[in-house]
DNA sequence: CGATACCTGAGTAAAACACTCAACAACAGC
DNA sequence: GCTGTTGTTGAGTGTTTTACTCAGGTATCG
């Protein structure tokens, strides 16, 4: 039931070019430091991302990644989605092609098909913006409890 | 992301449990034909579903396995989390002794922790009674549209 | 007693995960 | 146009989890 590491560090990654935007490309090196990520399986992530459009890399010295646009048009549903394929709790609520009749003997999955709609349309409501924003308010606040 | 087969055999076999409730015992044998469960493996997840206090077993022969409380007393949530462990997407939503610290170089899981809690909500408020109900509609329209 | 069930724990094949490595391609600046 | 720095790719690998199976054991009924 647990997100594959692939997602989180594929977020994290995406958080920290957010966070970044606009002072040219960042080199995968200084993401990986700076969000505890291998950096040799980075390298797949953010060939993955740039696959799926949502990076632009720049090669040579000084290169690296940027957005390939706006943090407010990248919502983390799409974002996950193209770094771990499909998020449905159970096989049966994504049929593959070809497929069905599950359904009669198992009868759980209405409630899973609730519960997945409702999980998508959460994580398509939140956009990198979004979790940049909420990354600084945190700080912030570390800063201040930091200080008294 | 997927939730494992033990989850939904379990699920399975306690709604199958709960349609024949008050018949005496049912072998295991039948529910692993009429829900399509490999037999052996059904042995395993109910002699879980029993130390959990979800079933009651009689040895011998027609002996069997059924319900140790009425099927309203049962929500999904916790058979699920009987089965599965915690149901938790991501490991840092519930920090194991003597974690915590990524939320500041990750920054999405108050997200997930809303996803989270939402769906432990959905799954608390469907009880097994509520399961078989469903599958009895279901099983009602399917010999309806047949007889057409 | 013996047939019929459930009970238990050990073992295992296959797949998924989480990476690593090595060779390669492009670009910047001298 | 060389050189060094960066990204790009695909193949390969150790570990862990999943989804089982098997071989015994134990309780119970008739
Ligand atoms: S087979 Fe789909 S929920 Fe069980
Ligand atoms: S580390 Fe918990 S959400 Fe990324």
């Amino acid at each position: 039931m647990l997100l594959s590491t692939k997602g989180d560090y594929g977020v994290r990654a995406m958080i920290d070019l957010a966070k970044h935007a606009g002072e040219g490309p960042v080199q995968r090196s200084e993401i990986a430091r700076r969000r505890q990520i291998p950096e040799s399986y980075l390298d797949h992530l953010l060939a993955q991302l740039r696959r799926a459009g949502f990076v632009r890399s720049t090669r040579g010295p000084s290169g690296g990644h940027e957005l390939a646009k706006p943090a407010s048009d990248i919502n983390l549903l799409s974002l996950l989605e193209a770094l771990e394929g499909s998020l449905a709790p159970l096989g049966c609520l994504e049929p593959a092609v070809g497929e069905e009749a599950t359904e009669s003997i198992c009868g759980q999955n209405w409630v899973w098909q609730e519960i997945y709609d409702e999980m998508r349309a959460r994580l398509a409501a939140v956009s990198l913006a979004e979790l940049v924003e909420h990354e600084r308010e945190h700080e912030r606040q570390a800063v201040i409890s930091y200080n008294i």
